[in-house]
DNA sequence: CGTCTATGTAAACAGTTGCTGACTTACGCA
DNA sequence: TGCGTAAGTCAGCAACTGTTTACATAGACG
């Protein structure tokens, strides 16, 4: 007998619900607590797939980090300044896509894969810098930017403290309330 | 053929040796990725007390995270300051016993462990929180308790990610470098 | 319709992991 | 000195994990 909703063989299809899958996947339980089988199942899908498509566990979880920093590759439409920065952190320790952040700290102990990891952090904190000014060659350009990697450690703290649970209230926090402390935090360190 | 140094049969030392060698192994690698023939040959030790002395590998973790409670536990010689809380949180964060910082952030999926953490993280913040004048019943008590935790958060994530290493300027950061910043962050939130 | 290939499946393999049970040995004590 | 027990060793089991290999089949194309 088969399932009433038997996909259509297509490759492409395959691919992407297996990114998905792993994308959750680690950034939840992390790369070593996850399974090949674990995301398979996820996905609706052949082990062996995996294998197929993307390598290795290794290859498949490199992709997750290069689709991660696919999406924040995205050029802002607006002009950024401090509130709207503020907003879109928060909205990515809150949101949905709280797994793009928790990414960002997983490791895999692969050396591909930790380089795209530390490119897309570096290229995060150097966007984020930029709302005080930094440039590539600023004087004092050091300083700005640990400024800007110290708001980005705590905007993945936040994400991180939250996933696990169980610490309030910052877990049950709303985006609204997690607004006004960030945006104090970031005029005191990005001005 | 014995080895030269042939430790003296010992319990509560090679106990001790073993809790040693386990923090600095999870802190660093995380729980899933250390397996306790790595612990065991780091404490130079037979792998099989482990399961004496701590039951098994998640008794172990646990006995980690209640050795960082027990350290954290200990009570002030002065009267906390925004500085001092400051600089004591960034000793945390780069001195050697940044371990107790990284173990904080590890899961075992144990719910006995789990717990220990939750109550650490949670004792960690209002510590942090009482320099701001919080109490356990003061009035907007949790508008407090919230921003300390993401000063928590800011420790944290700035701990993890000096750790994995390669996002300069922090992760070469020294203690100096950072007090600064931290205390400009620590005025804005908790005054 | 027949065939050929991309897609998916199933089983198994080799290595690792946490843990255990039977064994040996050092040390305190009578 | 001899002995009993705590301390430590050793080999192996059973389950799990990433990966591969051989096989099945849907669907496009002549």
């Amino acid at each position: 007998m088969m399932t009433s909703t038997a996909r259509p063989r297509d490759a492409a299809q395959t691919r992407t619900e297996l990114l998905r899958a792993a994308r959750v996947r680690f950034a939840r339980d992390g790369y070593r607590s996850t399974t090949v089988r674990d995301i398979a199942a996820d996905a609706g899908v052949n082990v062996a797939l995996i294998s197929r498509y993307f390598d290795s566990k290794d290859g498949l979880f490199e992709a997750c980090l290069a689709s991660v920093g696919e999406e924040l590759k995205r050029p802002e439409t607006e002009a950024p300044t401090l509130e709207r920065v503020a907003r879109s952190l928060v909205r990515q320790v809150t949101g949905f896509s709280s797994d793009q952040m928790l990414l960002l700290l997983r490791t895999s102990g692969d050396e591909r894969a930790d380089g795209i990891r530390r490119r897309i952090l570096r290229t995060f904190a150097e966007k984020t810098a930029s709302v005080a000014g930094w440039t590539p060659d600023s004087p004092d350009g050091d300083r700005l930017l640990l400024r800007a990697e110290i708001v980005l450690s705590a905007a993945l703290g936040m994400t991180q403290l939250r996933s696990t649970g169980g610490l309030e209230p910052l877990s049950s926090a709303t985006e609204e309330e997690l607004v006004e402390p960030v945006l104090a935090l970031l005029r005191e360190l990005l001005r």
